[in-house]
DNA sequence: TAATTATGCTGGTCTATACCAGGGCTGTGA
DNA sequence: TCACAGCCCTGGTATAGACCAGCATAATTA
């Protein structure tokens, strides 16, 4: 390649996308091999990877560890100020969610959660690990931390689905209050494999601390997302 | 290298990270350069550049085009929820924000600005561009469209401090209900030249409508931030 | 003295190739 | 029928080099 002053890169990213436009790739749908890519532009594959990458940045395509490119679907649109929990945010958007339990423990409340929750250091805590996804594909890790003083066996109902729902409907609790703090930061070691992708993905943390309307602790999670899969929205009247 | 199971880039990245923090590297000091380092870890500059890579990725060390690598300053925090402008939020927590005017111009309503603000197409409207540092870091790339007909005169203005500060001050005008939209997205072309970083750089981007208290538009912004240098920190109450 | 030019350094791009590791299919054998 | 072994294809990691482009500074020239 090297025709015009642009990267060559960047011209293969820029074919690549109207490529995938051409073609009419829809959501989630694969991408050529790298190396048919490679063989196609008349490039090398470092290249190819390279322009790959910069359509992951984009937003445009992401990979799934091994397996190839895909076609990234809509970002789901995420209203702090009108929580409603992922299953129904996801639902209502018109896709489809799912949930996997990880892992589900009874521990003690380490300092950083003491000092953000007001609860003792070593006080039992409730621990949850899920995986969920949009339409099948991996988009969150979420951990979550519960106080079990408020939902007693907790831990043994099914955490596949909504846990707000269970905290509503079974034990009557409320959410009133919500701090929530967002920023970009790459996906490591355990969550991007969870995610099914590799160290160093762009990724969107959010963590959330809940309390009643007594002011009273109730749950704190930490949120690992895949950059490309979530618009956060946010509504301010004055 | 290639001592145990981890990846060479990975391990180059741990002690990448260790000698920063021994070496004691301050905020917006710079690394040794990539061929001092390959040498320093025995392997390539390939490799080098893949651990810089993740720390980029993690949102510890920035690139400045052609100049280096460094380490990247504590992250701003924004709220949505109290929005005081650039320059204040920069001041308060105790950084020197500067602002330099790339462009202004008094030009045309286009189609997707009509359909956001209600102002008819090819209706005038004023369009500054800006790029906003902390401590001298180019951090964000602001796309303002503002409607003439409040704040006659506007252009002729100093556009390098807080517009709103002018709009409040000197026109009388004040904002009462915001719509934000953010999401991660990657730096490209323009942005990412003006924001001296390359082209796939991680990015956030941040768009605002703005209006005043009887639903009026006021003011639209697109705002191209670098992907480390902002916490999004929301405050709900039900 | 001040503007200009040369130079050496930096990261940015690119080639060509090799081998590894995991996903998934297929054929075989219990 | 079904579990499993093997194989092929995928992306992931890594080497060793080369040249380009832009920045900063030192040397030079007007």
């Amino acid at each position: 390649m090297q025709r015009n002053d642009l990267p060559v890169y960047i011209q293969v990213r820029d074919q690549l996308w109207s490529l995938i436009q051409e073609k009419e790739l829809g959501s989630q749908e694969r991408l050529p091999a790298e190396r048919e890519l490679a063989a196609r532009f008349d490039t090398t594959r470092v290249t190819v990877r390279q322009a790959l990458g910069q359509l992951e940045a984009e937003g445009k395509i992401f990979r799934s560890n091994r397996r190839g490119w895909y076609v990234t679907p809509q970002r789901l649109i995420y209203e702090p100020s009108r929580d409603i929990g992922f299953y129904n945010t996801v639902t209502k958007q018109g896709f489809t969610p799912t949930t996997e339990t990880l892992s589900k423990q009874l521990t003690e409340v380490p300092v950083w959660l003491s000092k953000v929750s007001g609860l003792p250091v070593g006080a039992p805590i409730y621990q949850i690990l899920r995986r969920r996804s949009i339409d099948g594909r991996p988009v969150v890790i979420e951990h979550n931390y519960i106080n079990p003083a408020n939902c007693p066996g907790l831990l043994a109902r099914d955490t596949d689905h909504s846990i707000w729902e269970l905290l509503k409907d079974v034990y009557d609790l409320h959410p009133s209050q919500r701090e929530i703090e967002i920023y970009p930061q790459a996906l490591t070691g355990n969550e991007a494999e969870q995610l099914d992708t590799n160290s160093g993905s762009a990724g969107l943390f959010l963590q959330r601390l809940t309390k009643d309307k007594s002011g009273d602790f109730l749950e704190f999670d930490h949120e690992y997302w895949v950059h490309d899969a979530l618009t956060i929205s946010v509504q301010v009247t004055e």
